[in-house]
DNA sequence: AAAGGTACCTTGCATTGCAAGATAGCTTAT
DNA sequence: ATAAGCTATCTTGCAATGCAAGGTACCTTT
C-alpha cells in the first residue's frame, strides 16, 4: 500500500464514515483497514486534530469488552468540510486519470 | 487544490507523461499545471530523485528560447515502476470511492 | 497469574510538496 | 545599452501527514 497516496485522503475517509454513524477510534481503524491499511498512530492524532478544528463532538460510552470508548459525532461544520473535500477528491482523480489514462495530449 | 492529495501521485504523473515522449523539467511543470498545479520546487527534486533511482536517463539539448534543456527519457525500470504505480493508484481510488461513495457497509 | 484482545494515547521519524530565492540565457522594448 | 520579462535550471528550509514503536489500562480466558 503506497503510503503517500493516503495523505489527506484518510481525513475524507473518516469524515465519510462518520457521516453515516458515530464511531470510536479503534472501530475506525478496523473499518478502514478492511480496505486501506491504517495504523492507530495515524488515526488518533487525526481525530484529535479534526476535533480541535470543530469537525467532531465526542462522548464516552462504557463497553463490556474493554475500556470506555470515545465516540465521534460529525458536526455541521464537519459535514460541510466533508462535502468540500469529497468534491475536491473527485475533481482531483478526474484530472489525474486524464493524464495517467492515456490523455492523447501527452503522446 | 489540496496539497496532500498530490503526495505520491505526482510521481505517477511524471512517469505517465514520460512514457509517451521525452520532456524537460520546465515543460513537465507546464504540462501538469494545465490540470494540477505544481511548482518547480517540487518537480526538480522529484526528477533528481527518480533519476537517481534509475527511472530516467537524461540528455541536454540546446534551445533558441533560453538556456539548454535537460530532457528525461524513461528507462525500462522506470516503465516497470510506472505500471506498478498505475495499478496501485487505480486500486487505491477504487477502495477510497467504496467508502466515500456510500458503501452501505458504513451506514 | 499470564496471555491476548480491546481501547486509549504519545514521541520521533520519513517522506513529499511548496515558497522563496539564486543563477543564467535569450528577446523585446525603452 | 539596459531594463524587463520569459525561458530554464537549481537549492534551502519549512509544513503537513502517516507510521513504527512504545506506553497505559480494562476485560476475559486459560
Amino acid at each position: 500500500m503506497n503510503i503517500q497516496f493516503k495523505k489527506g485522503v484518510l481525513e475524507l475517509l473518516v469524515l465519510s464514515i462518520l457521516k453515516n454513524r458515530d464511531c470510536y477510534g479503534y472501530e475506525l481503524v478496523n473499518e478502514i483497514s478492511k480496505n486501506i491499511s491504517i495504523s492507530e498512530g495515524t488515526i488518533y492524532p487525526l481525530l484529535r486534530r479534526l476535533t480541535k478544528d470543530g469537525y467532531f463532538e465526542t462522548y464516552l460510552k462504557e463497553s463490556n469488552e474493554g475500556p470506555p470508548r470515545k465516540y465521534y459525532r460529525l458536526t455541521k461544520q464537519g459535514d460541510s468540510t466533508r462535502i468540500d473535500l469529497e468534491s475536491e477528491w473527485y475533481d482531483f482523480i478526474k484530472k489525474v486519470n486524464n493524464i495517467v489514462g492515456g490523455d492523447k495530449t501527452y503522446e
